[in-house]
Parts: structure tokens; C-alpha cells; sequence
DNA sequence: CTGATCTCAGTACTACTGACATTA
DNA sequence: CTAATGTCAGTATTACTGAGATCA
């Protein structure tokens, strides 16, 4: 372990506060720092507790997402947009899972340039067991209620839709 | 370019629906993928920013720590401690900054073990126009008001504040 | 001796660029 | 011919493990 000792007080905030003081306007860069350090301790929470499955968070979106779609089965592409994934990174993704038997590549019945990825009954077992594990730790989010759990989507979901992330 | 043309709708949206009709309550993930898909936008977009400087957001807040110092200089632990960084992970980042004439290593005073890392004159300038490039985009935050950017960062602290980031 | 500090080697993961073959 | 689709090779960045040297 490293010596990580917990700061007596928030190294952002005192950040912001000497930003405030000798640069600018700090706001939005407190709140952008926010975002990267919450994002680093969900992303470690939640690998942490997919490891044991063999999965990390962007494998575990990839099956979800193919639970939930009408066969267990999407185009490459589709899984792209909707996992908001660079195609090479589908490409790894895929791999991976294909590798762990989780999914199976087919060719498009009409469309011979798209590769359709289909969930296994294996890779339907692993989201089940995986989803347990996540849902018991929260995502890793905790100190928040109900209420402003729902607020912090509404104020991301207003981000992403003024970052032109959909329409 | 990909084919990146926006969704017509939220994808994570969408996905939380699914999630609430055929696994359970979908707030907690509904607002856990808003982070890791508006970090992902953020990181981008700050780090197009500061491609053309030579830095990355972990790079430039390195400089902008040492910046706010007293001495302009602070043992490898501290900088650890402040931006939340693995041991090694200041080693490689430092590394790059000493590459780029950015910072120094000098050995600590009293303490041997400990080296001591300075930001050159060079190191400040960078900071500065670096500081430009990123408040001139806003550090990729929009389509926020001041108050719901300070209604952000009070959730976010408070998910850091739970995760014991500090005390 | 224990523990802290830093570094190095090596691994894992994801993003991205550029190139390429295939096909609509 | 143009554009879309998927893959491959290679690069960049960061996180992390494990090991080791140095030193308080």
C-alpha cells in the first residue's frame, strides 16, 4: 500500500481557492477536476469488483448492452454509437469477450461489410453474476441520496447533450 | 472521422430504462455512466487543448501545483498526496516534465530519501499559455450555468468526501 | 529492524492515427 | 468512384504490481 494517508483537507478545493487568488474565476475548474477524481475512484471501485469476473467496465457496458438489445446480437457499428466507443476500441473489446467465449462474430445476413456480435448463454450467465457484484457495491457511489443522485444525472446529461453526444 | 454522428437520443438513457424494466432500480448507474462518458468528453477535450503545448491534464496540473507552492517545489510524496497519483505514476509524470525542461529534481535537505521537484522559468510559461488554451474553452465544460457548475462540484465532493479522499 | 521514499521493469487497458481489404 | 465497415500495427498515456536500493 501506498502512503495514502487521507489529506486532512480537499486538495481541490484548496486548489480552487489559490486559483481564485492569484488566476481567475474557479468554478469550472474545480468542477471539471471533480469530475476526472470521481471518475478515477468509480472506475477503480468498479473494476476492482469486476476482476474477479474477468471483466472491466467497458466489457461489462458491452454485454449489458447486448442483453438488452431484441436477439442478444448487435452490428459492430450500433455497438459503437451506442457505447460511445472508438470502432478500433470495439474491435479490442470484442476480442476480449469473443476470447472468453462471452459473445460469438457472425456475418450480416445481407450487409457483408458488417460483423453482428451475438451474446452467449456463457456471456448471459457472466452479466448476471457481474451485475450482483456491482449492485452490491453501488457502482462505487456512495454519500449520496436518492434525490441528488438524480441531480448529478441531470447536470451530466445536460453536459453530454451540449457536448452534441446526442439529440 | 468515424462515423460519429450523434445519436438521436441518450444512449445512457435509454439504457437506464431497459435497466429499471428488466433488472431494478437504474439511478445509481444511470449516474455512474454519466461520469465515466462526461470524463471521457472532458479529458478529450482538455487534451486537444493542450496537445499543441506539450502537456496532458495530468501533466498540466503537476505544473500547476508546483505553481501554487510556496518555493515553486514540493517533494515527489506531497505531489502524490495532492493529486492523487500513484507513486509511480508521479515518477513517469515528472519524468516527462524534467524531459521537457518543465521541472527539476533536486534532493531534499534533511530527508535523503526524498527528491524534491522545481518548476523551471520554462515551467511557468507553459503553465501560463496552457492556462489560456484551457480557460479560453472553458476546459470543455458547457452547457452549464455558474450554479448548476457550483451545484456539481458540491455532489462530486461529496461523493469524495464519502470515498475518503480526504477528511 | 521497520517503514518511508523513489525508481525500474513489466503488465493491462483504452484512445487514437494511419493504413488496408472488403463491400454497399 | 465514394463512402462505410472492420481489422491490424503501432503509439501514447496512465494505473498498477512487484522488486529493489536508499535512508530515517
Amino acid at each position: 500500500m501506498p502512503s495514502h494517508h487521507p489529506l486532512p483537507f480537499d486538495p481541490i478545493d484548496r486548489a480552487a481557492q489559490l486559483w481564485q487568488d492569484r488566476i481567475g474565476p474557479a468554478a469550472t475548474m474545480a468542477a471539471v477536476t471533480n469530475i476526472m477524481r470521481v471518475q478515477q475512484i468509480l472506475q477503480s471501485s468498479v473494476d476492482a469488483a469486476l476482476r474477479p469476473h474477468g471483466l472491466t467496465f467497458a466489457r461489462y457496458e458491452a454485454l449489458v448492452l447486448l442483453v438488452f438489445s431484441r436477439q442478444g446480437s448487435l452490428p459492430m457499428n450500433m455497438m459503437g454509437q451506442r457505447l460511445q466507443l472508438h470502432p478500433t476500441s470495439v474491435t479490442n473489446i470484442v476480442d476480449r469477450l469473443q476470447a472468453d467465449h462471452l459473445v460469438e462474430r457472425n456475418g450480416h445476413p445481407t450487409d457483408r461489410r458488417t460483423t453482428v456480435v451475438t451474446i452467449t448463454e456463457a456471456g448471459r450467465q457472466r452479466q448476471k453474476t457481474a451485475t450482483v457484484a456491482l449492485t452490491d457495491i453501488d457502482f462505487g457511489l456512495i454519500g449520496l441520496n436518492d434525490d441528488e443522485t438524480a441531480q448529478l444525472t441531470v447536470l451530466l446529461t445536460k453536459v453530454r447533450r451540449s457536448a452534441g453526444d446526442f439529440s
